[in-house]
DNA sequence: GAAGACATTGACGTTAACGTCAATGTCTTC
DNA sequence: GAAGACATTGACGTTAACGTCAATGTCTTC
């Protein structure tokens, strides 16, 4: 089972240790200590990964460690209306993705459209000169 | 041809006038002056929904008006050059954006997932005590 | 013409998300 | 055992994206 320092895993992941260090303060992740050193598993790794690609997708921190405690929320000693509950937040969420590809799309179209214009514009003739 | 004062503008958009200023300042829009006061165009109002569809994308503002500078390119008096270089541009935002597409896709197939074990543990009997 | 309603331009304040730097500790290596 | 390499915990600094407040102007309305 394999095991990263904080250099490592900054490494490999493309971030700092103070980056991570500061998640580590807003309560995000939880790694193993060797004394006084932090150590992380890969469950602590894939963490990390999911909260880089909250921030790809322009969410705060906060919204990032909302979406991870429903994530990995324990659903065995839940009463149902917990349960129920954890539901409507997972639906806003998927509400709320969904305007965001729906957003997302919309600007890729719009790439299209001036992609076109460069392309037409580029095929008229070589050059004017000609 | 209709036109908009500020206040009117921002509530349209949801949004407060020291945010349209604060745009304005940052060279996202300039709007027409009748003496001191701002009128904003339709075109204007366009432009902030360009704006405001940026941020709910998670970019920063400095991207966001990189991306306007794409869209509202004039190519008539462009070389083939200078054309080709607006094109690499327009290929790198495609790239950074399906990528993006690809993130949210992932997030919600996994909040499909937790929906699913959530609709589980609920369907297994209506309560326990029966 | 005084009172509101709305506008303007500073300018200083605030929060999120880190960067940076100092002081200190531990562990290897020559 | 001194020198690096890597780690730690403060603590203060910085930048983006606004919020807030003061001083002032203009325009309507009673």
């Amino acid at each position: 089972m394999k095991l990263w320092t904080i250099s490592e895993l900054c490494s490999e992941l493309g971030i700092t240790t103070r980056t991570i260090r500061f998640y580590e303060d807003k309560g995000l992740l939880t790694p193993e200590r060797l004394g006084a050193n932090r150590i992380y598993s890969y469950k602590d790794k894939a963490r990390m990964q999911l909260i880089l690609r909250g921030k790809r997708l322009g969410f705060a921190l906060d919204e990032i460690k909302e979406y991870i405690d429903l994530y990995d929320a324990d659903l065995g000693p839940m009463q149902r209306e917990q349960i129920n509950f954890l539901l409507e937040r997972v639906k806003e969420r998927r509400v709320a993705l969904i305007k965001q590809q729906n957003d997302l799309q919309e600007m890729l179209r719009e790439l299209t459209l001036i992609e076109d214009e460069c392309q037409g514009m580029l095929n008229v003739r070589p050059t004017v000169k000609g």
